[in-house]
DNA sequence: GCCAACGTTGGC
DNA sequence: GCCAACGTTGGC
């Protein structure tokens, strides 16, 4: 099992907003970047524990935990002429754009960005690289077990 | 709203 | 295949 971060945008789908879904399992659309397409398609797992980052917002930080419940299966936003994540270069015999299903697992104790700088046990996380605008990134499990400890969670 | 950092596009 | 121009991300 593999563990991930991924960003969204709470305006657009924050942790309440999964957990309150009937089925609170989302398909995570709307990527458009080849290494985080990739990292879907070519490593993620059933079962792969995901920290779940709100992005964007005034106090980004990580606000639950979910797991992955799908394989990668073409994004359907891609061809939707209304959705802001259409790509007119992508054709359904040749799908660009992957998802996978995520399902919520919990709300944890917000941790913000600030507080991960801080923590020298989250030194080389690829979240605080320089520069880094990867929505998807990877954890290392030294990493999660650190921030599950800076959450509070047993797991 | 600014802008640094990075990714993508397309002319050559 | 290079690289300038442009677009996007996302913290601040």
């Amino acid at each position: 099992m593999r563990y991930w971060l991924m960003k969204a945008e709470p305006e657009e789908l924050g942790i309440a907003d999964l957990a309150a879904l009937p089925s609170q399992t989302v398909g995570w659309y709307g990527v458009r970047n080849y290494q985080a397409r990739n990292f879907m398609r070519d490593q993620m797992q059933i079962g792969d524990r995901v920290l779940f980052y709100h992005a964007g917002g005034k106090q980004p930080g990580v606000a639950g935990i979910v797991e992955v419940c799908s394989g990668a299966y073409p994004d359907p936003t891609q061809f939707d002429p209304s959705s802001p994540y259409y790509d007119p270069k992508s054709k359904p015999e040749a799908p660009r754009w992957q998802q996978v299903d995520v399902r919520f697992l919990k709300q944890t104790r917000y941790l913000s960005l600030n507080a991960m700088r801080e923590a020298p046990e989250l030194e080389g996380m690829l979240l605080l690289a320089r520069g880094n605008r990867l929505s998807i990134t990877p954890v290392e499990p030294s990493h999660w077990r650190a921030v599950m400890a800076l959450l509070g969670e047993t797991a």
